[in-house]
DNA sequence: TGTACATCAGTGAACGCGCGTTCACTGATGTAC
DNA sequence: TGTACATCAGTGAACGCGCGTTCACTGATGTAC
């Protein structure tokens, strides 16, 4: 039985989170969807064929991305909601945003690959906004308010990941204006009743 | 002075309309970024220099395709809008998903690269977008209810584009089901006041 | 009417290029005993 | 401890391929007079 030393282990999570990074970097200028290997495995400081020793092909660099990158920033939103006890509206919107203020090309590939080109990949990023929207839920759910129903707390997420598209546009609306708008239309989505 | 006739002019836009018809296909299958110029020449069965006689390039072709296909669409989505008498978010829902059931590689389209690769594209999906809150606005304005405040307009178009984007993936949830939810979420956006 | 000329969508050959992928190899590290 | 062997991330050469683009050409159509 070979155990692999934990220096060698971590050189070659090195290079692999470089090819995540690098994806991620050109990713947001041209599309992930356009990335070609070579191009990722330059931008990382590779040789093409050392792609290899990490993934298959992009397909499954993609989901590499949704599965960890994108799962731990859903996790860190998650944990600023409990954290903020409660899932208000107000919550909810800076936490994304602080996200996209403290990962912008990650960010960038979440809103943009969820209704991107490959079936697989949009299929994982759904199940993270899904983990969002239960994030939400849980947090209001100890708030004072009790849990929102499901159609709300998943148009919520919608309109926030909205927020964050045109956040992550370079002709962004003033930073604030958004805001303000983005959390008084969820504030009505998650308003419990009606007159 | 020399004027083409009706008959030339008639045929090469039958050849231009197969272009952007063949992109679209394609498109909607793999993404619209990853889309080659050859690859779309041979769909549209010409050669792929005779591609040039009616773009410069790709993404020449991805501004008609939103000027001329979408804007289309979005007139349409925006007289029955008129024509049923009112910015209802059951009218809204209604007529969007129809888009989506007569067209769904061109609504695929749209709401896909709304936040796709090209920044050029983005911009100029996003003014579709824009002339959807627009009409929107316009026909409640007729209605009985009077204009919603703009915020509120804007977030039930990204909702219904959400539910667009749902549809239009082949592991819908059942679709009875998903245009309720939408709706009641827009009629909550769209409510007058709050208790 | 006929003849000479202009326009222009479509074409096929050809180009150089970057792509994804394969292969055998290197060299550092870890294991067996 | 030393020696022989296994593992495996990274490499560079090489492949065949499809790409975007250029070019000169064809042929149908329209114009001039």
């Amino acid at each position: 039985v070979f155990r692999e030393s934990s220096e060698k282990k971590e050189e070659k999570e090195r290079v692999r989170s470089a090819l995540l990074r690098a994806a991620l970097r050109l990713g947001a200028a041209h599309g992930f969807a356009s990335l070609g290997l070579r191009e990722v495995a330059r931008e990382a400081g590779i040789a093409p064929t050392s792609f290899y020793r990490h993934f298959a092909d992009m397909e499954e660099l993609g989901l590499a991305l949704s599965r960890e990158l994108v799962g731990d920033a859903v996790d860190a939103v998650c944990a600023s909601l409990r954290a903020s006890r409660g899932g208000s509206a107000k919550a909810l919107v800076d936490a994304m945003l602080a996200a996209c203020a403290s990962d912008p090309e990650l960010m960038r590939f979440f809103v943009s690959e969820r209704v991107g080109s490959s079936r697989a990949l949009r299929a994982s990023l759904q199940s993270q906004q899904a983990r969002l929207v239960e994030g939400l839920r849980a947090a209001a759910h100890n708030g004072s308010s009790g849990a929102p129903p499901l159609t709300a707390a998943e148009a919520a997420c919608v309109l926030v990941l909205d927020a964050c598209a045109r956040t992550l546009e370079d002709t962004a609306v003033p930073g604030a204006k958004l805001r303000e708008a983005c959390v008084s239309s969820i504030e009505h989505l998650l308003a419990k009743a009606q007159p």
